[in-house]
DNA sequence: ATGGTGTGTTACCGTGCTTGGTACACACGA
DNA sequence: TCGTGTGTACCAAGCACGGTAACACACCAT
């Protein structure tokens, strides 16, 4: 399976609670339970694709490119993914064959519907609307350990 | 990749265009282009879902379990994909973190409601459509060669 | 200036999934 | 009883992903 989605929003959900200080690779990588290297790597897709900065050198770290209101679940599945949640023929299929010679075509027509469909409601959410769940997940959290 | 969705809609679709003829597996295999035993795989994952039959011996091959028209995408999709189309962390996120340990119930609520979007859509379509969608290119294409 | 910090990038490896391909037992029809 | 075709097990190759280490470069503080 693909974790990089998964991890990519995690990641933008710690940038957008830093307000405005940079983060680590390392502290994120803690938090992500991985490891450093692989959280640069993934903070390079989401650089090329203008939504994360970062700055160098000590107190350096990963910033978001733009408010988190204005970065869309959408686009973190593009800057991650290929966008092809299905896979088409391996192999060409038989030209000589009724079926085999328009069986991509009709396929594609659907696939692409499909996949519209997923990325619209992808786009229907924000980092800033994960990152409000979020808190409000641990305020919850923390009233239920405050009355036990 | 995975390609088991498009064949699965490939194989569906011969079946049909068969018309209550059972179809062998070196016949699809031909029209695929790959080999017999990877389509007896596939044809194992449909007839599991309740999508086709096999009939066995002399004469024998794959049919459809029940009209065209009454197999959506969705069906095709379920039977031979697990059906997440995005990953989860491999390791669990950071539970010290306030963001690691609330972030996947977060995201897991958007993930189903994108991959619900994107089911709901593959629902709309039946193997019938499909088919009817390669015969209609079909006969564009026979119409095209005899004006030429 | 100089050392320390943290990024960006590359290379490499192990793992797991998918597919290609072979083989063989079993069921069914002629 | 023989031939046909399925169902299944098995192995090899290819590939994507993630884990890991290494290194050059940019930037800050002293």
């Amino acid at each position: 399976m693909n974790s990089r989605f998964a991890v990519a929003v995690h990641v933008l959900t710690l940038l957008e609670q830093s307000r405005g200080e940079p983060v680590t690779s390392e502290y994120i990588a803690g938090s992500v339970n991985t490891n450093p290297s692989l959280v640069r790597r993934l903070l390079g897709m989401l650089a090329r694709a203008g939504l994360t900065t970062s700055q160098l050198g000590t107190g350096g770290g990963a910033l978001l490119a733009r408010p988190a209101d204005e970065i869309t679940l959408l686009d973190v599945y593009r800057a991650v993914d290929d966008g092809a949640p299905f896979g088409m023929h391996r192999e060409r299929p038989n030209p000589a064959c009724p079926v085999g010679r328009n069986i991509q075509a009709a396929l594609e027509t659907r696939m692409d519907a499909a996949a519209r469909a997923m990325e619209a409601e992808l786009a229907r959410t924000t980092v800033a609307d994960v990152s409000a769940d979020v808190r409000r997940k641990e305020r919850r959290r923390g009233s239920a350990l405050a009355t036990r």
